[in-house]
DNA sequence: TCGAGCACCGGATCATTGATCCGGTGAATG
DNA sequence: CATTCACCGGATCAATGATCCGGTGCTCGA
């Protein structure tokens, strides 16, 4: 004992740390789902024991609030680069977009409250952008929130329905689906399971008609919101 | 022994069912939230032992599945009554959010699949109608997702922060945002938090975006998307 | 040089929870 | 009247989040 070089160390390991375990938090909610996640199997892959991560993290709720907000740094705050307002805007809708596809775990993280600050980072954006085009109230948070949401939802959606995996299920609810035709006939031969239509451009279509609503609010000075002429 | 009436239904409790379990799931989800659902708690509130659960349900994903279909019975199917399609969608739309508030914990449970025979009987609805609206490809599937979408992120989004309870994080979150406003001014200033505006209007605003989207898109008939103009 | 303090670590342990095993119980049925 | 079968539940198991409490080695001042 008197030459082992510091047992850990020895393992190959640098010293444990909050963003070493949120990193790895990550990658194991990336490789195995969000209901695999464990203090025992996380501090297994960190190659500690599974109470020290208590020391550098309070509850499991920490990792998970920590992992959700260290994935939003992955989107990158577009420049305003005089591209005009709806170009950042769906730049930003989108980089965030990926990220939900790209984590999928995350979509079903989204239901606690995101105060880090990464996420208040891009939503600082967000508003700044709008603020900036000229977009006021109740224009604003209407905006704001239906943009987020929008993403949000679909990404929930989309990781609901991965179209990679799960071909199993795909399948047992398409055949539901067809042998209850009678009932659903819209869904049968025009629903999501059928139409294997791609989701990209359905978003992007949706994403225009938000953002369509929310400039021509804008060009209206005032007044009656301007796209909600009828209805 | 001999003249007792049956332990059980002395209690007064009816026959334990699978109905029976799923009403009493739902009401204890509505009184205490999604976490502090459990097969004993639940079992107990039905007077019966914890593993009876088990004879009418194989797991408790079961009975979360169960209960978020058996909510969406609440969401009443509007009668085409000649409103007109973007009445009809609204009202079905309205319907679900006001579901989707009224159980709060049902919106942390959409990201699993929704195949149930009350959502799937809405869904049918939401693509008949745009059917009948002459909605086509790929307008449809940008239309009912972008609906479902955004119905979904919004009931995420508002159960995450409810108006009611939660006071105390709410006043943290508002005061954290101001102790560091010069790094999120816009937020600061006429953020989420701050502003308390009614989540009705702002909802009401995005729905009509979207069915101006979607009505631009059927009116010019075919070729390039109508709203789509611009970006 | 040394010992006290401190940041950091982990084995043992506890309560809770989802799920199963297996043995009941009583009403209907033939 | 015996048998069957739908239905029930105590005991129990494994996994998990979290805590207690005792280490271990580095650092820093005397």
């Amino acid at each position: 004992m008197w030459l082992r070089p510091s047992a850990r160390r020895e393992r190959g390991a640098p010293p444990l740390s909050r963003d070493r375990i949120v990193q790895e938090a990550v990658a194991l909610l990336d490789a195995e789902g969000a209901d695999r996640l464990t203090m025992r199997r996380l501090a297994e892959r960190l190659g500690t024991g599974s109470t020290t991560l208590y020391w550098h993290v309070k509850t499991k709720d920490d990792v998970l609030d920590l992992a959700l907000d260290a994935i939003f740094a992955e989107v990158e705050i577009p420049q305003k680069s005089g591209e005009g307002w709806r170009a950042d805007i769906t730049a930003l809708i989108n980089g965030w977009r990926a990220v939900l596809l790209r984590h999928p775990w995350s979509a079903a993280l989204l239901s606690r409250p995101m105060l880090g600050p990464n996420v208040l980072a891009r939503s600082e954006f967000l508003y700044a952008t709008l603020l900036a085009a000229g977009v006021v109230e109740p224009h604003l948070t209407a905006a704001a929130y239906g943009l987020s949401n929008y993403v949000i939802g679909s990404g929930l959606m989309q990781a609901t329905w991965p179209a990679d995996a799960e071909q199993e299920v795909r399948r047992a609810a398409r055949e539901h689906l067809q042998s209850n035709r009678e009932r659903y006939p819209a869904l049968a031969a025009h629903g999501p399971l059928v139409a294997e239509g791609d989701w990209d451009t359905g978003f992007a279509l949706g994403l225009t008609w938000l953002l369509d609503g929310i400039q021509a609010g804008v060009t209206d000075a005032g007044g009656t919101a301007g796209g909600a002429a009828r209805a």
